[in-house]
DNA sequence: TCGGGAAAGTTGACGCCGTCAAGACGGGTT
DNA sequence: AACCCGTCTTGACGGCGTCAACTTTCCCGA
């Protein structure tokens, strides 16, 4: 979890000791990615969390008002993880098709090496609901896909729909990190012989294909082989 | 909702009236739909549920069990009726293309219409972790949607990679649903000019255009223009 | 240097929650 | 008529989120 700290350190930077804890709020913050992983977002409690930061159980009410507001702060942190993640992979890719997988790729990763996070940043009943950091750490994470589809407008077609291929980009992300995560959890409960082959656990491959097989319909022009 | 109806109808055909009650397993669970779909599936609560049903706190553990036992079969139902519907469209469509668009199209309708049981279905923790019925009703949905790539690559390209062109247009139709949802309660809140002309209100009109540009990653031959 | 005040955290109480054990009720069978 | 079993109620328990009132700790200006 170095990214998360890394990420945390940045926010904090400046900031100086707190009075008596240290650093409450990134502390419970921390306390709360755990217990999430552990036992679901919505088997989690607000005074569980407190007691594995060793404060008391109204301690978290004083940085975050409430559970709500505990949730919208690590959903922000989400989005704001992902927007730099995909910034890092933009700047790796030169060719805007690579991009797009890449950046797939990293989103799907992203989604089930921090599933706490994602767990929470698509929940929306968790959080609250008017928030415009969160909002912003959103559009900001969209903005990073929506600039790779422009350039491949730019660099293919210009007459590419650049709503409807970006929505597409977010969606195929999205849904993957969704359903490979179903996926294995079925596969892990029947390690047995599953009807259909089509449900084999997903992997790296898989997702690659994928994203590979999507790219074919926003430029046309290209083989059926792969580019590399 | 008229379509649960019928529904529920089915299931309990045969089955006759109860003791006290007259059908409380369906009570309930109709009760329990618009009560998720007022405060969301984490305010969601047993007890609210009895009461609006009329019938004691203690009464829904006699038919499920638990919390999760409810709620597991509420997802049950969602992706049986899922599977209708797909089913539905698969006998009224020829063309296996066509038959793609409107699979996708009648999911993210679907999701839309049945927000509740959307959401239940797609939380895992909030249901029980292994109930085969469950998830056969996910299985069968899913088939749904295989039976059409199978269609599309017996009709277009032998060589189609069914298992990834499968969980692509799952992955699109899921992600989609998501997408839209989150996006339109963005636009609620800033109903004033948002940032960025990408994230506009989407309708059915988007939906089918990001359909359309992901088919032409399946069937490479098809042109820039659309095929009605 | 020191005192006031705000920030940080504690304590205790409230009502609601999910679950469990025990009992009441009532139709169907023998 | 006696009985059983599925159905539902009642009451209790601990855990939860939140609020109000309190104590402790630190900073900053006189």
């Amino acid at each position: 979890m170095a990214e998360v700290d890394e990420h945390r350190a940045e926010q904090r930077s400046g900031e100086g000791r707190s009075y008596h804890h240290g650093d409450l709020p990134n502390a419970l913050r921390s306390a709360a990615l755990e217990l999430i992983e552990e036992v679901g977002p919505t088997a989690f409690s607000l005074r569980e969390v407190a007691r594995r930061a060793g404060v008391s159980h109204a301690a978290p009410a004083h940085h975050f008002g409430d559970k709500a507001g505990l949730l919208t702060s690590i959903a922000t942190e989400g989005f704001e993880l992902l927007s730099e993640v995909m910034s890092d992979v933009v700047a790796a890719h030169d060719d805007p098709i690579e991009r797009f997988v890449a950046q797939g790729e990293a989103y799907v990763r992203m989604a089930r090496t921090n599933r706490a996070h994602f767990a929470v940043m698509w929940q929306d009943d968790v959080h609250h609901h008017v928030d415009q950091a969160l909002d912003a750490a959103g559009l900001g994470a969209f903005h990073c896909l929506v600039e790779t589809i422009e350039a491949i407008a730019a660099a293919y077609d210009p007459d590419l729909d650049v709503r409807a291929a970006s929505m597409m980009s977010w969606s195929l992300s999205q849904g993957l990190s969704e359903l490979t995560d179903a996926i294995d959890s079925v596969d892990e409960k029947y390690a047995d012989d599953l009807p259909s082959a089509a449900t084999a656990t997903p992997d790296d491959e898989l997702v690659e294909a994928v994203l590979r097989l999507s790219i074919r319909g926003l430029v046309p022009g290209l083989g059926t082989d792969d580019p590399a």
